[in-house]
DNA sequence: ATAAACTCTGTAGTCACGTGTAGAGTCAAG
DNA sequence: CTTGACTCTACACGTGACTACAGAGTTTAT
């Protein structure tokens, strides 16, 4: 595995780091970032990052907005925005329009998923509690595989309940 | 798409469907079950179920048992554990052992998971609601792509901790 | 008899978000 | 000049729990 190891620029150049670079390569954005080289690689084919400019011998040089581009990457996903929908708020912001409404929607949109998402959880939670005063009542208790699943009620049908990920949920829950 | 249409048993034994069934085919034990074909295949190489008896042509034939054993994974699923693990405590309990101490250690494991994962959601909950409230101030703030989000600050840089699926994580739950 | 619905096997695709690898070229230092 | 780190492209792989499909054969209803 590569030790992002940055020997494009001086060890001077790296440790006064303020200085503004105008040609940075693939690894010290990364090192800059935090993001790794194979996921900048990515954002690129994925239209996140827009094509850098290019050295004679094809090496990706990036200027300092790369940088601030990553910050608002990371600062979205922070704030629950899948990669798909940072996309489009960037493309809506290079066509001109301020997607801001719509970053709000979408995350007034997050915050209710996330209320739902705990709200299950804590279901979970306290029927994960209650299996277990129940098992420790009972002791072993006889059954087929495992008694203590066998006899334990469940609240809904549905085998998508208790999942710990959300299911994609793309056609029928049936 | 295959409407799961019973065609094996006639409409008077469906309805009355207490009747104990002791060959029934797939789109049968489907309907019954709530499993659908394909996942029903897919349990069996996965090695969740064991293989059926054939028909002269081949056709999957059930008993009853596949029933239970379905609920049960279905109870198990909903208790957070994963078709892994199931497979496992299937296994075990089929070798003999009795797998409700494993069941229990797992149980408490996800419980621990939940509580972890339900902080963490409520977390990212204020901090969603706080960057609304934020933002409502704000109105419309300038920036690059978006004000908003290039104007929020991060708890955390790391671009993981505000996802709404956790992480890969596969090696274990640190 | 024929059509519709079912079933079979085997393989590949989905979702998000990347990671890993092969094989080749490039660059700076000793 | 050689070594080693870096970079390039293009593709495969990983996760979990299924789904989808092709192309064949079988059963049931009319």
């Amino acid at each position: 595995m590569a030790i992002r190891n940055n020997t494009a620029t001086t060890i001077a150049d790296r440790t006064n780091r303020l200085s503004p670079r105008t040609s940075m390569k693939i690894g010290e954005v990364s090192q800059e970032s935090g993001v790794g080289v194979e996921a900048l690689r990515f954002y690129e084919r994925s239209g996140l990052l827009g094509r850098p400019a290019r050295s004679q011998s094809g090496y990706r040089l990036y200027d300092e907005g790369v940088l601030e581009r990553l910050a608002f990457i990371r600062k979205a996903q922070f704030l629950g925005f899948s990669l798909d929908e940072i996309r489009h708020i960037i493309s809506d912001a290079e066509k001109g329009a301020s997607p801001c409404d719509d970053v709000r929607a979408i995350v007034r949109r997050r915050l209710a998923e996330v209320s739902e998402r705990v709200k299950e959880m804590q279901r979970h939670h306290r029927e994960l509690t209650r299996t277990l005063e129940e098992w420790d009542e009972v002791g072993r208790a006889p059954g087929n595989i495992c008694g203590l699943i066998e006899g334990t009620e469940m609240q809904n049908p549905s085998p998508t309940s208790g999942r710990v990920t959300p299911k994609k949920q793309r056609k029928k829950t049936a």
